[in-house]
DNA sequence: TATGAATGAGGCTTCATTCAT
DNA sequence: CATGAATGAAGCCTCATTCAT
């Protein structure tokens, strides 16, 4: 394996160590120890990677956010009927928001607004394609008319979101399919 | 005003200021030194009213959820169709939502297993209360039988919650009702 | 004693207290804890006197700075022969050096532009005090005209600063009296 | 050029780098990393010619003393007047200071007494060897026998210290022969 | 009851040192 | 020999908490 492909490796591990820690506790509880010993790395490491612990967070909340708008805008444009693009955009960001939603609670809670700005960029952008995607299904007379894009992007994103939360004690969880379901009787055209 | 009432005055002012220093920055952020001079008191004072830190986030997490759960209790009871229940519902938990999302956002970060239960309790019954009244509507014949009640509580809750994160930072703010009455038109039967 | 008093107080004792471990030892080898236990106070409450460790490091090597340049302009212009001026001079900055070499020592080792200039603009001031004293003594015939008043300054402090750094470690220690006269003889006018 | 001659070489290229860190910065405030890069090696090739930090820092600050004082003795037996023998070693001593006077001032700053004791031992043999030559001089007559050899020592090396001091950072440079004249007409029999 | 000066536990961060390549 | 990625010891600093006034 190349000297790149390590290095990457051992970003992702990081990343993932992180994800872990910080998706269970609250960002002071946190501590580097806990995450580096996670990571199976010293803690002097951490720092050959991140700029801070700050740096590891946002990171880490905004690790895979462009991948997943990028795919969006893939989904947008298949060859499909809407309905079809339109689960499958279901599931996925239903399963990416379930894995991530971390980053969607705590985006808010950053003081430093350079930081928060860093956040906010990438969220925009999964917004940005997700509005898209709504948008093309209304011009294709697949959804609403009288519906706007952020009222149903609120009301398709808002249950997967706040499902994602509940599930993190619950053991009877929902399932992503029925709420896009919903959704999708209550936007589509009939 | 009586020495009780005093209390409770005061009480009621540090917990405002906490609230507002705990939507806006994270827990660590925020400093009861901040809390203390928002409040317009002394730091020391802060402890005549609350354990700590962490007792005075709960408290304020917690500030007036009771009172809204009792509150949908009552809606739950009135004697109106269940269609007029359920906006006054929706217009109630909106506003209810928007203020303290917070509580919502930050329910699940908190290491303290017992702190933890503290907040998850509150937020049960809240939870329990609301769909009660869905129930309700279902019993009544007023809410569709074939969807559970926790996916409709997920999709009516789920949708102002995220309105809520979003509107702390877009000016252009999407109304409670569309996002009710989107609910409603998937949910109702017609 | 009034609040502002004790407060001086305060400060004076940790400053002392900087100032032994300073003079003994490296800036890095200085810790923290040892001044404040040295000075009788907790750790945290350095922090309510000085920004940081750099800072009290050059509060430290400035204290009584001031004092004494002010104390060389006394002298200059009290109403006595210049002879006796220069001796009551030389003791005094002889026995200050001998107290505050630390602060030579240290003033060119710091990184930090504005925190270097910090400590040379006091010293400065000390130099141009005791030029101005210097140079008094030419105006009055007392000094030789044919050597610069940097000259003098160099040829007068320099042993009493180098005999500072020396006495720290031997015990037969120079006094300083003789560097004095030594330099009085040889720059005076006979 | 020999193994041993290149390994010479790359001794001294570090220790050059060293001196010029350590001439600007406090010995914390210099890192390997700042001296491996200026001399152009890696990190850890310094620790293959030196024992670590301290170590390079003692020999970098002993670097050169031991030939200084070799040369003094040296001069002490050169077949001249003793005034020729002085104003050449002045000079000398001159030059030597200018460029190693962050020995000097960094000596008594070592908190190890260890350490210490290797800087203090090379400084010693030095002052030893200026007051050897300086006793010739009282021996030969040339010098006054009413001042102790340590009096003219400080009275001698202060100043080109203190100068060396102050023109690291004035522009406008003091002589090393103004002072080594101002000395000699102090000290020496006319 | 109210205060805020004093405290010190604890965590982030740096950087000398090591060692596999 | 040379390197620089990895490490973890150690210390500065913050800030929740206490307590004398």
């Amino acid at each position: 394996m190349t000297r790149e492909k390590k290095k990457q490796k051992k970003r992702s591990t990081i990343i993932e160590a992180a994800c872990a820690e910080f998706t269970a506790r609250r960002f002071d509880e946190v501590k580097l120890d806990d995450i580096a010993s996670r990571a199976g790395v010293g803690k002097g490491t951490l720092y050959l990677y991140f700029k801070n612990k700050e740096d590891l967070f946002v990171q880490m909340a905004v690790e895979g956010v462009d991948e997943m708008a990028e795919r969006i805008r893939e989904i947008t444009t298949l060859d499909e009927p809407f309905r079809e693009r339109f689960f499958t955009f279901g599931f996925e960001i239903g399963t990416f928001v379930e894995k991530r939603c971390v980053m969607f609670r705590l985006m808010h809670q950053i003081e430093s607004q350079t930081v928060r700005e860093a956040l906010m960029t990438h969220h925009r952008q999964l917004a940005a394609a997700t509005r898209k995607l709504l948008e093309s299904g209304v011009n294709e007379g697949a959804l609403r008319r009288d519906l706007s894009v952020e009222e149903m992007h609120c009301s398709l994103i808002g249950p997967l979101l706040f499902r994602a939360q509940l599930n993190q004690f619950n053991e009877d969880k929902l399932k992503v399919e029925s709420l896009i379901r919903f959704f999708w009787e209550g936007a589509s055209v009939r």
